[in-house]
DNA sequence: TCCTATAGTGGGAAATAGTGGTAATAAGTG
DNA sequence: CACTTATTACCACTATTTCCCACTATAGGA
């Protein structure tokens, strides 16, 4: 399970250095193969292989004609990418998905249990923003009366 | 399995360069024998040929007297065109094509799993946009209460 | 507090991929 | 039938990418 937020640099030609403690959680879990792609809320989803490809089999077995199955279709799996980490521990993250998400120099590694989510710093902020703002409103009705 | 989208220029004679990646998976998959066509959301389609046949047999069974059926005929079959890539990896798009699907210079190429889709730079972002907007009710009802 | 080990960062060089041009061939037209 | 135009195949150059190595910083242990 991934969990924690990181802090973390793209350098110059746009590689991402995963912290150590992630990497091999990563590692374990995919033999280095992962799968790098885009979500709706614009940031990126970063899983191991092994988990991503029934996601991408599933979302596939939809109509392709139809206009919603074929908009989820474009953007998770037209955007999803093998990526393998170089003998450094770093990801190349492509420009085009780099563009799709805003990210720039500082990006933020979000552990989501079964993958990572990747964002651009104020994307990132601007999610916290809205988590915070909504205060007590944030609990979706299936949640019930669920207590922390 | 292709996946994965690229940003491409077709060049002044409407070749378009297949990134190596991408080559390699559809020359392993059809040994260079590609089919491209028209697809009613306004791109083009890439498929090997190995994979393209049985669709077209598929769409050629349909009733050609019913409205619906013919127009798909048309559209999938009629545009179908074979391609094979030149020693550099590039494909030769025809003008009939080029036209149907707007594409001028800057194209982006998308892996879709069994084939590839071709965009114009304006019909993709259009899509995106559209994805992005619809933001949470992207989700078909087919897929219940799928997550990632 | 200093030393060592491990992680992060940046840069450089070789290999590979992309681009554009040219020449030869084929097709179409007068 | 000859000439002109268009298309295709091939070749050479330029740009990009990827891989690897070296340096720097940080954290942990003695």
């Amino acid at each position: 399970m991934f969990r924690g937020a990181t802090a973390l640099n793209l350098d110059a030609k746009g590689r991402l250095a995963v912290p150590a403690k992630h990497r091999d959680a990563l590692t374990v879990q995919s033999g280095g193969r992962l799968v790098l792609t885009a979500h709706p809320h614009r940031c990126l989803l970063l899983y191991p292989q092994p988990a991503w490809d029934p996601i991408q089999e599933k979302i596939m077995s939809l109509p392709s004609l139809d206009k919603q199955a074929s908009l989820l279709q474009r953007l998770l799996v037209g955007f999803a990418e093998d990526i393998e980490l170089d003998n450094a521990g770093r990801m190349l993250v492509s420009p085009v998905l780099r563009e799709f998400a805003t990210l720039e120099k500082q990006v933020m590694l979000v552990g989501q249990g079964s993958h990572y989510e990747l964002w651009s710093l104020d994307g990132w902020r601007a999610q916290l923003d809205e988590a915070l703002t909504q205060g007590d409103q944030v609990l979706p009705p299936e949640m019930g009366n669920f207590s922390l």
